[in-house]
DNA sequence: ATAAATATGATAGTAATACTACTAATTAAG
DNA sequence: CTTAATTAGTAGTATTACTATCATATTTAT
């Protein structure tokens, strides 16, 4: 009898447990190479089972559909996540330290092989940055969430927001600001590669220094944040804006209907 | 000869302009109808043909595929933005109550039939909170970024990262905070309606209340960060971390493989 | 060692999607 | 009024996303 190590991930997600399998298995690695490769509205099960060599309704017994398996990968992440950061900050009581160490996981893409060998967990951290939102923007979020789909990364930002109470206790939001730091490191790593001009960070050298951008950036929104001033809260503006209507553009010549 | 009002959009993004002929403007008009209705997966040019009663092919003249309409709603959506701003910060000489403007902006659906008649803005705002990350989160963002898709959503955010820098010249992350602000108000009121547990924000009474909740929320997220004191930029923590391996999670009895 | 149970593979088929080519109808211009 | 140009509709193809069936291989229990 052999034991395996394994990322418990809600059985919603699949129809028989992928890492129980080796077959599975190749299903779970290869996915994540391929829809690194091709990209997720390109990936398809037909290619899928080309690639590893096994049949379209084989794969259709793990998983009802490419949906649930992405969703399945963005868990295996999350959980992946979790367990990084409590290994991490066991030792550390300090909340600024604490803080500190878990934003260097968010935007960290080292210490692969942690305890799976079969998924590559930097190349599945590319997948979230790019492709990640994805799993809950779309119209039956409501279905998916009910099933729990999300769990894992409501326990992720959970983690981060008891960390930020433990370091301001009465700072507002700290749900908010956890989901945002996650969101925020994601969407400027991505960013910077693809869109720069909606981001300060620069490509430039290397992958390393990106991250490092990055961190240096997310620790300081953090701090400026839980470090605020109560001077600092201001009154909203009235609510009281567009009463003058105007035309946003008019254009003359070519725009004549007929 | 009748006038148009136009929305300015990036010509890559439809084969025919759609806002020069009637049906035109009921693909537009209805395509975000639709999309609100069934979701952006769900929609496909067929029933959308069904709905106007055209024919699928007529659709195909004035757009290339779904994600090229797509991207063109959304470049509608971020050029209504951008002019809404510019309207109503024409006479708003002080940065710190103009960027309160914007905010209000961002997070605001009310003040539709703007210009436009036929496009109803707040479900186009509605359907830019739930799937307009899908835009960008894709393989061939470089291909779409090269044909200028994004160019409004830049122009946005630099209008935005110019009143940041303005209110704090020396604040180091402008544009950054600018897309931040964006994103982060388009999500929390995402969440707030859909996984609560990954905001503070409660979706509770009216519409309205939510709306205004995000926005205390980010005036006082930016107020906090473009006030910043220097004093609060830590130094980053080492890097050497998870120098010590152990499992996640070491499952026995149901997981033995055979 | 063998039967029963389980896992995988091969094949085929359906409904829907994403387009394309061709033809008909409408509109505008002279 | 006629012709050219534009615009719309019909019908078809290739691909996707599955499902069903049956054969075969592998594992497990006895």
């Amino acid at each position: 009898m052999t034991y395996f190590v394994q990322v418990q991930i809600n059985p919603n997600l699949y129809l028989k447990n992928p890492q129980e399998t080796k077959l599975g298995r190749r299903i779970i690695e290869h996915s994540v190479l391929l829809i690194d490769e091709i990209g997720l509205e390109q990936f398809n099960f037909k290619k899928l089972a080309r690639r590893i060599s096994a049949s379209e309704a084989s794969i259709y017994r793990y998983f009802e559909n490419k949906h649930h398996l992405f969703v399945y990968l963005l868990n295996w992440y999350w959980e992946w996540m979790i367990a990084r950061i409590n290994l991490n900050t066991l030792n550390v009581t300090d909340p600024v330290t604490r803080l500190k160490v878990i934003i260097r996981i968010i935007v960290d893409t080292a210490n692969k092989n942690m305890a799976i060998e079969f998924v590559d967990e930097e190349i599945l951290h590319k997948i979230v940055v790019r492709e990640g939102a994805k799993a809950y923007h779309h119209k039956l979020v409501d279905e998916d969430n009910s099933e729990g789909f999300f769990l894992a990364y409501k326990r992720l930002c959970e983690l981060i927001a008891t960390t930020i109470t433990e370091l301001r206790p009465d700072f507002p939001y700290p749900k908010a600001l956890a989901s945002t730091i996650i969101e925020t490191a994601n969407n400027n790593l991505y960013f910077a590669r693809h869109l720069p001009r909606l981001t300060d960070l620069k490509k430039g050298e290397g992958e390393d220094d990106l991250n490092d951008q990055v961190e240096t950036m997310l620790e300081f929104f953090t701090t400026s944040l839980v470090h605020y001033d109560k001077r600092n809260i201001i009154a909203p503006v009235s609510k009281k804006i567009e009463t003058s209507r105007k035309p946003i553009q008019v254009m003359n010549g070519a725009n004549h209907s007929r």
